[in-house]
DNA sequence: CATGAATGAGAGTTCATTCAT
DNA sequence: AATGAATGAACTCTCATTCAT
């Protein structure tokens, strides 16, 4: 009655549900049926849309990961500057990771099972994110606005610490009050953000 | 027949195996009979020296977090100024994690999933560890080494960025030659934190 | 649009995909999805014209009977005596069951289930055959061409001794070498055929 | 309660059930469940014990094979010649495919398949049988009992006789009446054996 | 302390069948 | 006559946990 018989509103509604569940969850820690009793509908529609659970899995990362990209891409070109460029690219993968809390869960729970879930498909994406910040430090690099770095250690940088920004959030506001060292409880993301670009600029500035 | 002896070496046997895949496939990804198999005792074994798989799973992290915890201070202990408090931490967080692999993964997956497996009993661990980094700031601070800052920002861009610097160590050299940019495939992890660590001193001075 | 025409084509295309995997597969090895594929229709439409799969099956065997039996009928009408026409039945349904190499596992997988799938209606099919045989052996009998037997017996003789030969064709020739005896692997089956037939006038023969 | 924690013993009748049930249904229409309620133990403990619903059915099959050889050697043993070596393979046969109703039907319907569930393992069995038959004909040759004969069709005649014979019991029994042939509804097994073996002789023994 | 046997719940997956268009 | 979407039951298999010895 609900759904009815609409493909894609059926297949985009197991994603969201997917999506949602594996982030909060994990892969192992979300059963099919629990993501059909979520999406509302019948269990076996599933295996319909996605050969399995891995492939849903999958696919629900690959999306993510798609959606990010292209949205750094899209801000980045607005841009004038490497600076500006490196200031959008953290802002975007900052706001992004807020309004999609899925993102930094499941990218920290894909990389800390070294890949073991998603094999050959998904790297595309990590890598493709990864080239759009290379490029605009090479490009700071060669006009003369930073100074030489290692991209890839910035790059952990930046996400490394919006992550488990995002990721702690509960935990943080747990153990603000227990705690003498200021845990950055009510800061959202946008300050984070600014503070980091402020902070990094140092770095690729200095001397 | 020659009790008590044996006892402390089965326990200890377990949790080391237990240690070892958790941070291997995670929480979910283990079964009990797994770990007893690994151990090599019975499985009951297990549950009469630990309440259930979560008990377990919470005996083996907070092990881990105790641990660097307390070598980080140990190190600390030597030092003379805040600048080499600073050093001390990062170096000794990024050879522990290398050495205990288990330690990041462990870490990223229980923050990523909220906190969901263990509640109440671990975050002091994690509390400790950042007791650690936020005393060394702030008295670097007071004494003029370094300027102010959001000490958790600080900790989270250490942690996230040796952790990530970990747990992708597989990836990176599955991807080396497919790239552009230097994915740092064959740094150690002691140049790594020394490069974190200058970097970092940038930041901290700065004007 | 056009439409009768498409219909009965559709339905032998059913059909003659369902024959090949069930005989393949048995039963329960064969999915309704799995015989739409082969047959490259729709899987809706297997239950337009079939009430549902033990029908389908039902009508694969009962054609698959017919068609031996009717083959057997025409080619002994050929015939001048009973020992021809005893000839003829062993030939015609061992160069049956090689071209149909359905039909021997499908019939004994129909009988070694005790006819569970089939009820009530394909019995005909087998009770023709037989009938077909006792005509032979009686009218042989009346005429004084062969000694008195027990039909039926004479009747598993052949099909039984046939059905083996062709359904373990890929076992005798799998076995071959590592074997003493002769398994008949290079046989063909016209050569059994004529072994049969000789063999068993010695019986029908004999004083 | 019932069966309490006696291995062997419900290993046993996980073995009889199984054997039961797959030669009532073969290997797809019995469900592991169903195994269980019938052996009435745990459905998990089918798994203790074996791998799979595959390997179960292995053990089933190999024990069968192999209990019917080990009576054939034995009643041969007692025998004095070919003659009765051969008689006595036949009234064995029919004896334990009657008492193991079970036999006829799994090796039938493993050989319909063309193995397609046991591979490589159940085929020693299967030689091993057919070894038997073979010393008893082609000594019988030897010592001018028997005319030189394909040892595997003589074989195939033998039990494809009996297992159709045995299969079919039911079906014969159904159509008695409404038939003018003899089907031998009546007969029992070693009537039948008896019959068999002296139109074999008449085979085996004509110039 | 230690073991193998047992259990019940639930996981992923497939299937025959029906509905809506 | 034909299709793709949907369903509910069943199936194989695994797991955390407990019992009996």
């Amino acid at each position: 009655m609900s759904a009815g018989r609409d493909s894609t509103k059926t297949k985009t509604t197991i994603i969201y549900s997917a999506m949602n569940l594996f982030a909060k969850n994990g892969y192992d820690g979300v059963s099919v049926e629990h993501i059909a009793k979520d999406a509302n509908i019948n269990k076996a529609m599933i295996y319909y849309y996605f050969k399995n659970k891995a492939t849903l899995y999958e696919t629900v990362v690959k999306k993510l990961l798609d959606d990010i990209q292209k949205t750094i891409k899209n801000e980045s070109a607005k841009c004038q500057n490497p600076k500006e460029e490196l200031k959008s690219f953290i802002y975007t993968f900052a706001s992004f990771a807020q309004k999609n809390p899925h993102l930094p869960s499941l990218m920290l729970a894909e990389l800390s099972s070294g890949g073991k879930n998603l094999p050959e498909d998904m790297f595309a994406g990590l890598k493709k994110i990864f080239s759009l910040l290379n490029k605009i430090l090479k490009n700071g690099e060669k006009e003369g606005y930073f100074v030489e770095v290692i991209p890839i250690v910035i790059h952990f940088m930046i996400v490394g610490t919006i992550n488990l920004f995002i990721t702690t959030k509960d935990l943080r506001q747990r153990v603000q009050n227990e705690f003498d060292g200021d845990v950055c409880d009510d800061c959202d993301v946008d300050t984070i953000a600014r503070y980091i670009y402020k902070k990094l600029l140092k770095m690729l500035q200095g001397e």
